[in-house]
RNA sequence: CGGGGUGUAGCGCAGUCCGGUAGCGCACCUGGUUUGGGACCAGGGGGUCCCAGGUUCGAAUCCUGGUACCCCGACCA
């Protein structure tokens, strides 16, 4: 077990904070809600982007930059998306200070500099992209408009949690602008099949792809998608969204285009995003009780490299084949670290790498130079085997294939053991307050029951699931009838 | 926004009840011995005790006010 980490098992919520902070990802920052994210996380976030930017840029999408600040009037426009995110918003009342006549050395607002008009600090931006698409739309010839945007947004949250909640955070939204609803919707779908395609093959983590309850819709959108994870204590967490906007915004914003046959129609819309929180999924997912487990495509070391030595004659011969090891990973693309400090023990070494998650662990000692091997660690099982050095280019490819889906494997056996199908309420309470988890269940289909049952089980319907059979059965709170399952869970 | 907690060395904390030279562990620095799973010994450096005011000969400690952050809930990506 890692030093001053609880384990999972002692307290769940303990053993994250302390993860992140142990492991070097990241911090809070002395401003309230607020994290630094360090660089051995910033880097994890660099793997993220650099996979989905592609991901992006192969479906047709480019990168471009809107303001932080949205003025209110424009923030207002679209009422359900500024009603939902309203009571979560920074807002800039003025733009300057001045030295306090009263208190020598400090400032103070200066009432003079009250703004004529208050900007809202983005909790997100389909009003700020609407205003400007309006002024880029006029005809079918200028759609699709297929945009996406790093960024940070500010929401104001009550609570706050390192990396899952954070008052300020990075993330990615896209907004695309469309001639027709059919070609929006396929839009959104497709978006979300990239997040679930993400965070499969990148992540290694299992996700549900499906459609939120209208409780759970993002304000303003018409459709919500959504990928749905399983953390490893049972808990559900959302690890992307794509929004099919309709026409709402192009209606708040009065952004129309001239069709092919003459007519002047609003254009449909669709906004997407996934965040740093997709960080806290990746360590809560994967991790155990000696640190972080990360998935070899998204680990910003791959191979550490740990000599083991008595004298510095040693040390120089050790370092030389080392150095010879990693050279020739580096030229297969992966991402290697020599830890050729002689200020720590390799017991040192070898603990703070596990913590930090590093997928493979080379070490090498005497007893290796002489026999031509190298002892190889894998992170996610901890097993350890001796492997000749001239076989080392084949297998640490191999190894890391392997680990990578091991991983996924293991998230995926752990959310099947932990998806519980039920047919009453007792049954469907009963899992909850025992084993915990996804609960599939039938439910009315209305927002009244689905808010009866979170108030009474804390539980909420985290998705419909795109791939949900079709099935007669009766509502498990209301009796109903109901034509398919959905997901309950309760939730980050 | 409700409840709870905490601000003392870089980090984690004790000391506060009962006022009297500011301490412990880790980390750091120096030297030595060590190095195949979190080394050991010796020596050393480091503090506006969150802020402001008050009581007192004397305040980390008592009183008043403020402030910041954390944790648990409700709300939310």
């Amino acid at each position: 077990m890692a030093k001053g980490i609880p384990t999972r098992e002692e307290d769940y919520a303990q053993w994250y904070i302390e993860l992140v902070k142990q492991a070097d990802l990241a911090e809070n920052s002395d401003v309230r809600g607020c994290m630094v994210i360090k660089p051995y996380g910033y880097s994890i976030w660099e793997k993220m982007q650099q996979a989905l930017d592609k991901m992006f840029k192969d479906t047709g999408h480019v990168n471009a930059y809107f303001p932080l600040f949205v003025p209110k009037s424009m923030f207002e426009a679209e009422e359900k998306n500024a009603e939902g995110f309203a009571k979560e918003c920074a807002i800039v009342t003025h733009y300057r200070l001045k030295n306090d006549p009263d208190n020598k050395g400090k400032l103070i607002v200066d009432p003079n500099a009250k703004l004529e008009e208050e900007l809202v600090v983005r909790p997100t931006s389909e009003a700020i992209i609407w205003n400007t698409y309006k002024k880029w739309i006029q005809s079918y010839r200028d759609l699709p408009i297929l945009i996406n945007q790093w960024a940070n947004v500010v929401r104001w949250e009550m609570r706050t949690r390192l990396f899952l909640r954070t008052a300020e955070f990075l993330w990615q939204e896209g907004h695309t602008a469309h001639a027709t609803k059919e070609e929006a919707i396929a839009e959104t779908e497709q978006m979300l099949d990239v997040y679930a395609a993400f965070a499969e093959e990148f992540m290694a983590l299992p996700v549900i792809k499906g459609r939120k309850s209208e409780n759970e819709r993002f304000p303003g959108a018409l459709d919500t998608y959504c990928i749905e994870a399983m953390m490893q204590d049972g808990k559900a967490l959302q690890a992307g969204t794509s929004h099919f906007l309709g026409q709402n915004f192009a209606n708040a914003f009065d952004v129309k285009f001239t069709s092919k046959e003459g007519k002047l129609e609003y254009v449909w819309g669709t906004s997407w995003g996934v965040s740093t929180r997709l960080i806290g999924a990746l360590i809560m997912a994967h991790s155990d009780d000696d640190g972080l487990i990360l998935p070899p495509k998204l680990a910003p070391i791959h191979v550490v490299i740990v000599p083991i030595f008595k004298t510095e004659e040693e040390f120089n011969r050790i370092s030389d084949k080392a150095n010879e090891i990693a050279k020739a990973l580096r030229k297969q693309g992966y991402s290697v670290k020599y830890d050729n400090r002689d200020t720590q023990k390799p017991g040192f070494k070898f603990a703070e790498w596990e913590l930090k998650g590093v997928p493979v662990r080379i070490a090498i000692g005497p007893r290796d130079l002489e026999n031509g091997t190298v002892e190889v660690a894998r992170r996610d099982t901890k097993s350890k085997q001796v492997i000749a050095l001239a076989e080392l280019e084949q297998s640490i490819p191999a190894l890391l294939d392997d680990i990578q889906q091991n991983i996924y494997n293991r998230a995926l056996t752990f959310r099947t053991n932990n998806t519980t199908a039920v047919n009453t309420y007792e049954e469907f309470k009963k899992v909850l307050a025992e084993k915990g988890g996804f609960v599939s269940a039938h439910w009315d289909g209305t927002p009244e029951t689905e808010q009866k049952i979170k108030e009474e089980t804390k539980a909420t319907i985290r998705c419909i699931p795109l791939d949900a059979k079709e099935e007669e059965g009766k509502c498990i709170y209301s009796g109903q009838p109901s034509k398919r399952r959905v997901l309950f869970a309760q939730a980050y």
